[in-house]
DNA sequence: CCTTAAGGCCAATGGATTTGCCTTTAGGTT
DNA sequence: AACCTAAAGGCAAATCCATTGGCCTTAAGG
């Protein structure tokens, strides 16, 4: 019998906030130990429920990143490129996702679990834009997705370049531009 | 007094393979004593150069991608950027300069170092691109080469996607239609 | 109020890192 | 060309610290 909750959670909750905030903080080469004193759990525990630093940083980022940037459904193909452009800008504005992506980054030539989590992902996109194909709007491929708006933000966060505000919205438009949709004009129609 | 050749070359040469090497292999948690037994070195002689495990690899690196990529002078826009889409795409291609980008990146976190010395490349296209518009082809910007070139090819890299041959060029070819140069036509004139 | 999964504590363990001292040798000098 | 001198490497012993294992305590979930 597994448990999810009471103190398992907790103690869950905290490791995953310790790494985190010391990541945030610049300390990268920070060990089981102190991850565990800063949640306030000893290191034992954390070596029980995830062996290392790596899964508890793997677990941290997926956790986190789960809860980011649902694919949106507006109805219109440039309404959910320029939503999910946004929504991805201002999770990698944010520090905590920026040390995340990084940290994932790095852990990714290690583990392939996490390559799967992201692609499952990338599924959900495809439906995005197979939908907009099939209202008859232009066919976007899930690479080109990826090429011209995700990996231009996520060079910015791996190089600690700042993220402009807005910049995910421009990114979309480039996009869209190169499909043959006709910048928004704003005013309906 | 400093001594940068003889012994010491031999042995900076050595460990750099060795990483490399190591990292090709998988063997992402090796340490210090792991690098040095392979590089046929004590682990002391590591220890007092480098310090530690990032130190070497971030030596590695920057000595390795310093010989790669030099910046293009073609003559022609076009030229320069494609020629350099694909000497980046070669670079990547290579499952050690994989390896080596993704050490670079997991550790730029840490080190402002290597960012500084990434940047100083960065003035060297600015120049390529300003001498172009000098000549009176279209200006583009060093972020636009980055976001539409660069990103896309490290993000193949950092999810560990395969780089499909002849997509450097593919990639500059969107950049400049984007820019308004019309694509090649291959026939001159 | 049970049962037992999960956490805490403490005492090994083992490998990474440091230290002291000696040997080699790069780079210069006579 | 022989000859310094000190920078850099090697070796072995000492130390440090992450990781593990055994055993006890707490508290989910029923």
């Amino acid at each position: 019998m597994t448990r999810p909750g009471g103190r398992s959670a907790r103690v869950r909750e905290a490791v995953h906030r310790a790494v985190i905030e010391l990541l945030a903080e610049g300390e990268t080469t920070a060990g089981v130990p102190q991850i565990a004193e800063r949640a306030g759990v000893n290191p034992t525990s954390v070596y029980r429920r995830w062996g290392s630093c790596a899964s508890v940083l793997l677990d941290a980022a997926v956790a986190r990143l789960s809860l980011t940037s649902p694919v949106p459904d507006t109805g219109s193909l440039r309404g959910d490129v320029e939503q999910w452009a946004t929504a991805v800008e201002r999770a990698l504005a944010d520090p905590d996702g920026a040390v995340l992506v990084r940290a994932l980054i790095t852990f990714i030539g290690t583990n392939a679990d996490p390559i799967e989590h992201l692609l499952s992902r990338g599924e959900d996109l495809e439906q995005m834009l197979t939908a907009a194909a099939a209202r008859g709007e232009p066919a976007l491929d899930l690479q080109e997705l990826l090429d011209y708006v995700l990996a231009p933000l996520y060079l910015r966060v791996l190089l600690s370049r700042p993220i402009e505000p807005g910049i995910g919205v421009q990114l979309a438009d480039r996009l869209l531009t190169a499909a043959g949709l006709p910048p928004a004009s704003g005013q309906g129609g």
